[in-house]
DNA sequence: CATGAATGAGGTTTCATTCAT
DNA sequence: CATGAATGAAACCTCATTCAT
């Protein structure tokens, strides 16, 4: 109160603080994103932030910029993982490791594969924000993977990307289902049948 | 439909009006789940079934009961349809037929598949619905195929069949996700790599 | 099914069927109020008397119409007992007998007194129900208690019933509640104090 | 009133107008138990104080909590307003007289007699809230009276607190009905008979 | 800027009452 | 006449959102 008054000084010391609480916000909002879903009411993150609900309204003025930020925020990471992994065996294997990494993500953070697919107006912004960013490095992955013989040409990354998170919903609500060995099932799909052999005869049209 | 017709029940007129409103209702709150969800409001079907509430509320107390009842009378259907389908092709191909159905029912009844899902109280029963109905069903279909050695052995009934379900999800809202291709990978996962010489043990029991 | 059906003693029974479910629905009636107080859904005293809810609307048209005559059929054998009962002992003391059997009755059926005070539309018409039915008993019990210089000659008939009413209130919802000693206070306040010779200045304007 | 009120606390200006709402409340909430008994709508108590349903949740949550708290306003007032009486005349007068405020109390603050006895969930609260606030200090204008000779011993505080709340209920539905003589009565009930000398053997300790 | 009290629309549910059978 | 299914008004309560402090 006494030192900090000094009006050069406040600008940027507010600064920091609203970059805190913004952060503040984004866990809080993550952690009751995972006890009570999407949904969750607004005060719940606000008592979990121990900020104001004026104040998320003021960082986030939609529900949509608040799950939107929360998920690019673990997104970024995700996407950042793909450079940082070890390039530990064939194309094909680096794509399983990925995939698994996603589903580990998917899967931790629970609640958010359900939302991924959620209608709610403005929910749009949220998958976009998941295609834009992961998609493009499953899409690296895929064509690496391909184009060394390892997998099929016919899938496209956006399909995939979707079923993978589709194949995640259910986890936690349904505790027999083992998501990972329909994952696996997927991935097993998408091999080529004989390595590199017999000229992949499409089944689909 | 033959048998229980008979005119002879005259005490039965009012039951008559009973049964026909309760099929109003089931198929009104069906149409609206389409429209607006599990959770569209109660007043809602009352208006499309032309209806009020508190009929609603005699039927079906619990939102729950509901549901279960739209669905049971769908479910019922497909899960008669294995029976009626002409036994075409090998074992292989009547599941794949038979999970097609199932994709058919899931992508038109739209909101199907993510109410499977829900974490609301009270819809377990709905899932179980599903699961004892359909799961024999679909084991069924698995295990003739499999002992014909078309596909691997070391795939649960149960998984698969939540798999299928969650592969619908998004369809209406995401028009450019294709699921009948991701369908498609996970079957062709299913199927054992080279016709019965690989060996592919399968690593699970 | 077969002998009832000729058309003139049709009549006849149907009169005696009348009377009888008047009969079940004042006592599920009676019953019901004991157990849910007098706003008792209509429903319950349905079920409880085993008729539909449209006869009870044939019989009583109005909800006040159904409690007064319940409790009529109740008053009534309250009025008859005063004639009933033995002589015994001084006025006063025949006075406290049919103030204490007044009490019995009230707290044997419970919810009663609280009855008499609601302010529910058309319950006036129980209020008066009771007050034409008893006022003149207690009145001349009084009267006579005081003729022969037992009692205060100011007091009230109808004072003192709604006060023996009010004095009931609350027995069961506070079982602590000693209702009949301050029944007893009432009396003991009633009673000259010196047997006729201090004259026991009225302290009332 | 004169120590809180410094004008410094500036932050606490928000505070003064929850106070006042909290207030306007409670007058809202007598006003309407007045007009409409404790089960009016809350609606009802809202559009009274001009505040909005939400206000009264976030307030007393349960209907409960705002019964009690808005009798609680005026049984405090009660419970000091033995101190604030001049000790006129004999204990017995003293007891007269605060008696009779409890009834001004009752009959003006019309319906609060009869919710004292409501059995409807949660209202033990307001039943306890009068007993131990008022109960103890009927307790010692009543011991003072009988040690000095002027009352008999043999009366309990509680049945004598709830026989007068009772003897006053229906004060405003039955105009005739002159509570006041019966409490009189019940207080001269309460009179030793002859001052100190037919001895009254107490059968109560 | 932050706060959290206030608002009130909107969902759920209950029951008195009507009326077709 | 008896029945009880249907109706829908009315009450409850919960949050998303605003805005005075």
């Amino acid at each position: 109160m006494s030192t900090a008054d000094t009006p050069s000084a406040s600008a940027g010391r507010k600064r920091a603080d609203v970059r805190r609480n913004e952060q503040k916000l984004l866990d809080a909002a993550a952690a009751v994103f995972v006890r009570m879903g999407i949904d969750a009411p607004v005060r719940e993150i606000a008592a979990e932030s121990g900020l104001g609900m004026g104040t998320i309204y003021r960082h986030f003025p939609t529900r949509a910029d608040l799950v939107v930020a929360v998920f690019r925020h673990q997104v970024d990471a995700l996407a950042a993982a793909v450079d940082a992994a070890p390039t530990a065996g064939t194309p094909y294997e680096v794509l399983r490791q990925w995939v698994h990494q996603f589903v580990d993500f998917l899967v931790t953070k629970h609640g958010l594969a359900e939302a991924l697919h959620s209608d709610q107006a403005g929910f749009e912004s949220l998958h976009n924000e998941f295609v834009e960013r992961l998609m493009p490095v499953l899409d690296q992955l895929l064509k690496a993977s391909t184009a060394a013989g390892y997998t099929r040409s016919d899938v496209r990354a956006y399909d995939f990307m979707l079923a993978i998170g589709n194949l995640c919903i259910g986890v936690e609500n349904f505790p027999d289902y083992q998501a990972r060995r329909m994952i696996d099932l997927l991935l097993a799909g998408l091999a080529r049948t004989a390595p590199a052999s017999t000229g992949e005869e499409p089944e689909q049209p």
